[in-house]
DNA sequence: CAGGATCCACATGGATACTG
DNA sequence: CAGTATCCATGTGGATCCTG
């Protein structure tokens, strides 16, 4: 058993922190989901399907995953030049968390939007 | 089957958008696994627990959370004043994915850690 | 096509002082 | 104790232009 002041507290070795933090960005749930239903995709096709992200932000987002260990990156020498991203093995065992995550969102979304509006500071 | 076009792409009704945009934020997930351990916890007591967030912060994210019915909060009148907080049904229901999720960041942390610092640009 | 480089707007979040 | 209010620093992310 762990001390608490060890599983929360000052961010440190906070394992949640480190790594989730990374998550918690604007897009790096949305592509994991993509790439976990996709497979393989190509950049410009990650692009499209998320609809409003910009290419500097995709960009940034694709390298962290990839730093991260969490999505591969493979380039075909051809003209013109092709990407295509998908999911390492480490990313392949995150996916399902993320899936379940989304679809507790999904199932509660209604009722939260609702809660929402009728909350009173 | 839904379209894909309706599953990711362009924010509006997307779920995973909406709802766990809020979950994204610095502190939420953090607060959730506390209250999911300790039950009903007071405000200061949250605060000790995480060791580095401001007061300012706390309230909002004790509030969002509120706010979409994810917490709940109790007042005690005494002198000095006490409040509580915890975990709603819904929280409840939330709570087992952020708990797999922070699981599976403290397994992979250490592999993660050590691939972003031997990746390069 | 995939992305690097800039410049810039805004939201998030911290520090501090004050209140019921 | 549990906030509220304000000011301010920074990070995140968008728009635009340019390159291999």
């Amino acid at each position: 058993m762990k001390k608490n002041s060890e599983k929360f507290g000052p961010s440190d070795k906070c394992p949640v922190r480190t790594v989730l933090d990374r998550l918690g960005d604007k897009w790096s749930v949305l592509v994991i989901l993509l790439l976990g239903e996709k497979g393989s995709v190509r950049f410009s096709h990650i692009q499209k399907e998320i609809g409003d992200v910009s290419q500097k932000m995709l960009t940034i987002t694709l390298k962290t995953l990839e730093a991260d260990g969490i999505v591969s990156r493979h380039v075909f020498a051809e003209v013109p030049l092709r990407v295509e991203y998908r999911l390492t093995e480490r990313g392949e065992t995150l996916l399902p968390h993320i899936q379940q995550l989304s679809a507790w969102a999904e199932q509660n979304m209604r009722h939260i939007l609702k809660d929402r509006k009728q909350y009173v500071a």
